[in-house]
DNA sequence: CCCCAGACTTGATCCAGGTCAAGGTGAGGT
DNA sequence: ACCTCACCTTGACCTGGATCAAGTCTGGGG
């Protein structure tokens, strides 16, 4: 009995995994999750601990399992600019060669699977699918790279808050897209967090959502509870059309 | 002989190609090249004529052979950011799902392969080495946007220009960038170009530039002519140590 | 050789967003 | 309940880069 509990709990941490559903773990057939644990470990980072610093030699790729990250990098003077925020299922580590390309720190208290590299080589060996799921993995996240460049580059203030909020609503699912009027959201990042992801001071995302309150576009309870009023309108002026 | 005529001229295509040496096709064995060139195909894009239109149905992937091509995305009113240029040996089209998620067009005459995803697919199959290729590709790319959004999203005019600068030196191979001083560098793009690539106006980048030359940084003959005087100094100002 | 069009530079002015400086506000501790 | 600290909001002012408006350079055609 002794003998055939831990295997079991292994198989456990796979298979009821958010990982399972949403992540490259799904490019893996229910008979070998057994051998996907076997390489990945499990890994708890309290709110606010850096897990990846910049320029650190790469060992290990990561897959969000619960809670939330944020991923960053940062100019020698401090000024530090959000590339992205990471949830459930969402794979951390392909902006790296030697070393990582970006830090990393828990935003609340996170849950990660680890895989290292050597290990992610072995399961890649084994499961030429995973490999191909990577690259979709990689795929995905250049193309959101790419708009927020455009964001980034080409957006007034206004319209990259706007976008923000576009971003938090199509996260919740699709489900919620539809709602014919009002959307609730809740912002688990700070306001320092969301000006070093759009590439604004602290002054200006707080002034622009006054003014989207202001204009009955949205509503503020509390510091992380949004309503959307006008979704349709947050969208237009997300795409520069107002 | 005419039966063997032809699998010839097309193993000469892949084998005398840039890309042998620098792109995803060094994943595919001498012995193989004849199937590699009869899953592409060569096309020659003239100067400003796009060939990928943002948001139309990914057919293919490209490989640069031969000229320079810009990769952008728009915004409805027309603002526009350069998200990359590449050049030979690069590789377009992963940031695509059922459709691309950039425009893409000539920068100066263009030469390139292309992959119907299809082909891509029966070379993959083949090859498991080639998606690995692809992966590491889009890990490069990754960890270049993660640089260019710090650049757009924290960055100054002039540690823009700076940086912009460092990056077609570093383009020119490592045999130029030991050199004790005086780095010459031919801009192909215009400063439309370059504008658009940085997030800035074209009056911006003239100004900076002049600005660069006024303080002894860099030399300016003609458009496109720049002779770099002080590399330390513009790569410090790149870093935004000065 | 000169002309012309398109691309670049330069100058003057403006304004979106940054900076600096007070106030609010609310969750956790006592 | 009240304090407190960290975070958020708001206001006043400033400035880097955008915008608007002339010039100037360059290279290709007649």
């Amino acid at each position: 009995m002794t003998s055939s509990r831990i295997p079991e709990e292994i198989h456990d941490r796979c298979s009821h995994c958010i990982g399972r559903e949403h992540s490259i773990c799904r490019a893996i057939e229910d008979c070998d999750l057994a051998i996907l644990a076997s390489e990945s470990s499990k890994m708890t980072v309290p709110n606010g601990r850096s897990f990846i610093e910049e320029g650190s030699p790469a060992h290990d790729f990561f897959v969000v399992t619960g809670g939330r990250v944020k991923i960053f990098t940062l100019l020698p003077d401090g000024r530090r600019q959000i590339t992205g925020f990471a949830e459930g299922g969402d794979f951390l580590g392909l902006a790296a060669s030697k070393s990582y390309a970006f830090g990393a720190e828990a935003l609340g208290t996170a849950v990660l699977c680890r895989f290292p590299h050597a290990s992610m080589q072995r399961l890649t060996d084994r499961f030429p699918n995973l490999e191909h799921r990577l690259r979709q993995e990689a795929s995905r996240e250049l193309t959101l790279m790419q708009a927020r460049m455009t964001l980034l580059g080409r957006k007034t203030a206004r319209e990259r808050l706007a976008t923000f909020l576009m971003e938090r609503i199509k996260l919740l699912g699709p489900m919620c897209q539809g709602t014919p009027h009002q959307i609730e959201l809740d912002l688990p990042m700070s306001r320092t967090d969301i000006a070093d992801y759009l590439g604004l001071t602290i002054e200006t995302v707080s002034r622009v959502l006054s003014a989207f309150k202001r204009e009955g576009l949205i509503g503020i309870r509390g510091i992380t509870h949004i309503t959307i009023m006008q979704p349709e309108r947050v969208s237009a002026i997300a795409e520069g059309l107002e």
